[in-house]
DNA sequence: TCGTCGAATTAGACGGAGTCCAATTCCCAT
DNA sequence: ATGGGAATTGGACTCCGTCTAATTCGACGA
């Protein structure tokens, strides 16, 4: 992560870095994920954009975030069955899920070595490795 | 895995084994997942047990998996958002997720070393560790 | 064998996350 | 200013899973 303070400027042209269009709902999901640089819901997202008065409809809520998934602006993580994290970070890394809490932390990639695993199917490449470490209070 | 053949019979033995009270509908949802030993998402259950006749009913489907959860008959797996995959196998392993064709493959866990992680936050300890392969045809 | 009683099952209503669609609004290029 | 394609919207809709109240099952004792 290099940039560690977030504008709505420099969030406009990090979409349009990653061939999107900014708009004004588009910049305000991306300054509540960006700028918290936390894991949020969908409808955590929503919640925060809406706070002052209601301005952006689940719809583009759902349509934002599954385009900004689709340009790579943000991550996906699923360890909750009933719903789905939406991950700022897109530098390599892994997760801590506190299972009680829903809390999610993350594990830098770069310090974690993983050694043999087998070869994959044939004809087919890796997307990418979610790991994710289940913990709950002792 | 010892047993490679499941009956009716020892599967209701191994219910009973994990303190569940063995009734043909919790049986044939055994027979299910074992017979196969595949990864089976709810209404795949539903569909293999109401084959011939309705049987069992989506209530009790739920109930049972469930069941068999808590009391550690099967695990659960997470890799798709719109539907949670049960898994017979419980034995320590990890998973190969074809993201085309939503297949799942187990790698064996014993054959996999992990290095490098932080330790926990305080007081909480490790429930379990999933790691999930994401590929796709090249 | 029969009756009893708690446990298991059931149908169907319900809830919540996410999608779809047709109508409107926005905003850029001219 | 204005025309048009893209973005947004509300609301209906789907789908997975849960809940509830009523029924059925089946083990056990008489």
């Amino acid at each position: 992560m290099e940039a560690t303070h977030y504008t709505r400027d420099n969030l406009a042209d990090k979409l349009r870095a990653h061939g999107i269009t900014p708009t004004h709902q588009r910049i305000e999901i991306a300054y509540a994920l960006f700028s918290r640089c936390e894991h949020l819901s969908a409808d955590q997202v929503m919640a925060i954009v809406n706070e002052r008065h209601s301005e952006t409809s689940k719809a583009t809520v759902y349509n934002t975030l599954n385009l900004f998934l689709e340009k790579k602006v943000i991550r996906e993580v699923i360890v909750d069955p009933s719903k789905v994290f939406y991950d700022p970070n897109t530098s390599p890394h892994y997760h801590i899920y506190e299972i009680e809490s829903g809390r999610l932390t993350d594990i830098d990639a770069a310090d974690v070595r993983v050694s043999g695993l087998p070869p994959l199917p044939d004809g087919m490449v890796t997307e990418g490795m979610d790991i994710v470490i289940r913990v709950r209070s002792a």
